[in-house]
DNA sequence: GGGGGAAGGACCA
DNA sequence: TTCCTGGTCCTTCCCCC
């Protein structure tokens, strides 16, 4: 066990968070030792080093701990912990799912291809994208000499000193993974990018389609020579050819064009792709590979552009049973070529055995030290410990483990997931002037705002984020009862964080080096914010019940030109908050008036009262519903949907075997649950309360369930929305699904009502009684 | 003791 | 001379009910 400061098993006298990661495709063979002195005689004595000493230290700490409390196990525990793993073990694979195929894609070295393509100059050099102190990316030349992605240019040029350094472009990156994008989307359109140079897909839906192809809608042209030599014609008309062979190490074992072409009607070259997976990811490749050759088809050297591209862009393709397996697999063949491990059980289990844990997405260099200090290294290592490791380390953390042992991973791409956070941070040289502090504190808030307006998004928790000439990052952070977004609102609580900081080293000034702004979005799901018209916060005596909601849904853009000027003081945090006097707000969608100025208690009513509406406008109408009227009776769907209107009832839950966490309500019901399964609903002013029970998983679902592609932990639970069996039996999960949908349904409702006038925001119509709001929703 | 916020950190591309 | 940026998730600590 590693317990100085330095690398004591290695006693290679550095630090190991700081050595080569060579575990990098065209890294192979290098001469670690040398690179690693040259790495450290860089960096030694820098404030960098010293903290990452500092860092070290704590790893090794918290290693010593942990062996601590392994001494102290007892046989007992272990035995039990075993049964606990075991049981577990049986439960997954139980619902181990082989029926996907799940295909990960990975362009290695992808910022240098494109600037290549642009600069083929470059095509012979050992380069690097980004800067003197970071580089995003290296081509194979460079990795060479031990120059890669994530290492600082000063030291990649100390490396190899003719290292050519080019500034990052992003508008070009994202213009070429456009074009790599629309080839996914033929395969899977639901495809899922991780970033502009890596997606993971699902195929099987595709391949199952395939099948029944027939040969002319598998057959592509080929535009390219890649047979190994290009030819270009120069603007003198002389023809010149260039050798590539030995130019990079990449080049054409792997190429997806490599298996002999046929020639079609007009003579050109055509290649022809089965129908197996294999066979798809290989025509993918190729299409990719032609696609983004055209994209350098411009100006007098397009020949060899297109060509450089086609043999830089290295399309690493791993094609598996789950998202887990595929990430691994694509890093197989690498670079250029693909790997595809067989959907049986044996096939997995055999795959993961010597896998050292390390190639495993989500353990890093610290999980990979713990782990090591145990003995672990291989994913068989980790399977054999896992009653040790339940022991150890928490329980997510030994799940994940357990499910890596096994070679499970998640079978269901999900896309669109909910935004969580959005920030903004810079580094700089040291800043140590007030003034220059609080400057940049204003414009990055004004860069999230911005950012924040984009995806018309607020944030409830805004956090600083400093970091200060020692590489100490602190944060500090502070919740709001409402959501903010514009620039003024974040300054108002950013700059009082800094400025107790600022006094917390005082009188020393806070050097700092980097400073961050980081906001936490308000959850999404039916989520009001009230951008309230002037005056239109009154204390209201009109508590009839109205049944029509008057909304302006406005669009993103609308809200930008709409902020509330006048509330955006930098005394004031939220811009929603009531004016002085109000004891009382009146809920918009029930017209009722809520006895709180508190926006939390009065958001949250608001919530309630848009999804119990909403389920009974929306939902039942649009699941096909009847409402039974007689009270007490109830009205029973094919989709587990249980509806009663009654005024007061004892509804026993183990007669409809329903879940009762699974209840919504109408906001004026009281509705409680009695003797663990008996649900108790009454209203003293509401003699219809509806109470629509939502069953997990209908007993007899009205589509037809998707393939069971879950973890076998429980039932499964069907939206009773968007009627689709979800992949979870997380109620919270399962909850925050029905929500988004219940979101959108009201979006296309609102877009769907003549009323609305999103321009001009027109007056309620004249019937209505109730204050006049604007509300912007939340969507995305 | 549980829930939730704050702070820090691991990990990823 | 010089070690990023933006995002997610997890853990730990602490306070409050």
């Amino acid at each position: 066990m590693a317990t100085g400061g330095t690398s004591s098993s290695s006693g290679e006298g550095f630090l190991s968070r700081m050595a080569l990661n060579d575990n990098k495709a065209g890294m192979e063979g290098l001469n670690r030792d040398k690179i690693n002195k040259i790495i450290m005689e860089s960096s030694k004595g820098s404030r960098f080093y010293e903290n990452e000493l500092k860092k070290e230290q704590q790893v090794n700490q918290r290693i010593e701990r942990m062996m601590l409390q392994k001494a102290h196990i007892t046989e007992q525990q272990l035995s039990k912990a075993q049964a606990q793993v075991e049981k577990m073990t049986s439960d997954l694979e139980r619902g181990r799912d082989l029926s996907r195929v799940i295909v990960h894609v990975d362009m290695d070295a992808f910022y240098a291809a494109v600037e290549t393509r642009d600069c083929p100059d470059l095509m012979d050099k050992p380069m690097a994208v980004g800067s003197m102190s970071m580089l995003s990316t290296s081509n194979y030349h460079a990795r060479k000499f031990g120059v890669r992605a994530a290492m600082p240019g000063f030291i990649a040029k100390k490396l190899c000193p003719n290292l050519v350094i080019v500034p990052t472009n992003f508008d070009k990156y994202r213009a070429v993974s456009a074009e790599v994008r629309e080839v996914f989307a033929d395969y899977d359109p639901h495809f899922l990018p991780m970033s502009l140079d890596e997606a993971y897909l699902d195929i099987s839906d595709h391949l199952e389609q395939r099948r029944g192809w027939p040969e002319a809608l598998r057959t592509h042209r080929l535009h390219t020579n890649n047979t190994g030599t290009a030819r270009v014609e120069d603007h003198g008309g002389l023809q010149e050819t260039v050798e590539v062979e030995g130019l990079s190490p990449v080049l054409f074992e792997n190429s997806p064009s490599s298996s002999p072409c046929l020639q079609d009607a007009a003579g050109g070259e055509v290649e022809v792709f089965g129908t197996c997976a294999e066979e798809a990811v290989r025509e993918m490749r190729f299409r990719i590979e032609q696609k983004t050759s055209l994209t350098a088809s411009a100006g007098e050297r397009d020949a060899v552009c297109s060509f450089i591209l086609s043999m830089y862009v290295c399309v690493c393709v791993g094609i598996a049973p789950n998202m887990m397996l595929a990430k691994v697999c694509s890093d197989k063949n690498k670079p250029n070529g693909q790997y595809r491990l067989p959907s049986n059980r044996q096939a997995v289990i055999d795959f993961i055995q010597d896998l050292p844990v390390r190639k495993i997405s989500g353990i890093g260099k610290v999980t990979e030290k713990m782990l090591g200090a145990l003995g672990i290294t291989s994913c068989s290592h980790l399977g054999q410990e896992m009653a040790l490791l339940a022991l150890l380390f928490s329980e997510t953390s030994w799940h994940h483990f357990l499910h890596i042992s096994m070679g499970l991973g998640s079978t269901h791409i999900e896309r669109d997931g909910e935004r969580k956070s959005m920030s903004t941070e810079r580094t700089f040289g040291e800043m140590g002037a007030l003034e220059e502090q609080f400057s940049l504190c204003k414009e990055l808030c004004q860069d999230l705002a911005q950012d924040l307006q984009k995806e018309a998004l607020k944030g409830k928790t805004v956090t600083l984020k400093l970091k200060n000439v020692n590489f100490e990052v602190k944060t500090r952070a502070w919740t709001l009862p409402c959501a903010v977004a514009t620039t003024e609102e974040l300054f108002a609580v950013a700059k009082d964080l800094l400025k107790t900081e600022i006094d917390n080293v005082s009188p020393q000034p806070l050097r700092l080096r980097l400073m961050g702004n980081l906001t936490l979005p308000s959850p999404v799901c039916l989520n009001v914010v009230s951008h309230w018209q002037e005056n239109t916060l009154i204390s209201n005596t009109n508590t009839s019940a109205e049944t029509d909601i008057s909304m302006s849904a406005l669009t993103a853009s609308d809200k930008m030109t709409h902020e509330p000027s006048a509330h955006a003081s930098t005394s004031s945090y939220c811009s929603t908050e009531p004016e002085s006097g109000t004891d009382s707000l009146t809920c918009p969608v029930c017209f009722r008036e809520v006895n709180t100025t508190e926006l939390t208690v009065f958001n949250r009513h608001i919530d309630q009262c848009l999804s119990s509406k909403l389920l009974s406008r929306c939902v039942l109408d649009s699941v096909g519903l009847r409402l039974d009227s007689s009270a007490g009776d109830h009205t029973e769907s094919t989709t587990g949907l249980l509806l009663y209107e009654t005024s007061t009832a004892n509804i026993s839950l183990s007669t409809v075997g329903l879940n009762p966490v699974c209840l919504n309500t109408c906001p004026n019901g009281d509705v409680s649950i009695h003797r663990a399964n008996t649900l108790k609903v009454s209203s003293q002013s509401d003699p219809h309360v509806r109470v629509c029970l939502l069953s997990p998983g209908g007993p007899r679902p009205m589509t037809t369930p998707k393939p069971e592609s879950r973890d076998h932990r429980g039932p499964a639970l069907t939206c009773p929305v968007c009627q689709e069996t979800q992949d979870t039996n997380d109620l919270t999960l399962f909850n925050r699904h029905v929500d988004l949908c219940l979101n959108q349904e009201v979006l296309h409702e609102l877009g769907g009502l003549a009323s609305v006038d999103r321009t001009t925001h027109t007056a309620p119509p004249a019937a209505h009684k109730g204050p006049c709001f604007r509300y912007v929703l939340f969507t995305e």
